[in-house]
DNA sequence: CAGTTCGTACGATAGTCATCGTAGTACGAG
DNA sequence: CTCGTACTACGATGACTATCGTACGAACTG
């Protein structure tokens, strides 16, 4: 194997959207699933990079490599193999200039709402 | 036909969701088709209430009836009838309240995607 | 009343989507 | 090389969705 192709520690590499591919609708779209929504949510509290297993979903693995599949065609997250480990972490960047201030109103939508139904208590 | 009961003009009326039972997934569903997105941005723009039929959407009456359904059940739109009229005006108190910014950021969002796809010349 | 306009309801259809289970690939450790 | 872990690919399925055409209802205009 030439050492000229080499990235960062795999051979696998996965297909992300230009920044000017990134549509809102298909954003907006990918953050419209709650599951989805709730993955967001928790990428952006840690402000890094997320394993996929890191994740307690209440469905399949396969499900949950569908999601982050639409989160990363859409343009959310960027996705890189470290090893056996897929990261996930948010283009703030890519959004913010595209669509500024979006990504930090819908998050704090998300939380205002989880407190106003999850916490009523 | 009792004179409690007469609304502004007709006797139909509308389910609309409360404002605690509006959720963001919704919302965000709502905003993710394009034909929405559309209808959503010309009510913005004009700062009030809009006829059903000023739109001009590429598509059957049918389905516009349909896409105003999705908007009014997602709590996005009110819609009331005026005469043969249904008129439609954005719930933007509603929103603010529970989305602070969200849709601002939304409509601008879209304009900004407008410019750069729609007039690049 | 008759006619027109505006929107609805219904049924159909083709497409997309979220979900699953199973089988398989890629990588690191022993 | 073998094993375990992490994620994927594929096929299936049931649900939802966007679209249409046609037929109907409600209100205004004569």
């Amino acid at each position: 194997m030439p050492a000229q192709n080499r990235p960062s520690s795999s051979g696998r590499s996965l297909e992300h959207p230009d920044r000017a591919e990134i549509r809102l609708e298909g954003v907006l779209h990918a953050l419209s699933d709650p599951m989805r929504l709730q993955i967001v949510c928790d990428l952006a509290a840690v402000e890094g990079e997320l394993n996929c297993s890191v994740f307690d979903l209440p469905v399949s693995k396969s499900t949950t490599t569908h999601h982050f599949r639409v989160l990363r065609e859409s343009g959310v997250v960027r996705q890189i193999y470290r090893g056996t480990a897929k990261m996930n972490a948010l283009r703030r960047d890519d959004l913010e200039v595209l669509f500024p201030g979006l990504l930090g109103t819908v998050l704090t939508a998300a939380g205002h709402q989880a407190s106003r139904l999850g916490a009523p208590a």
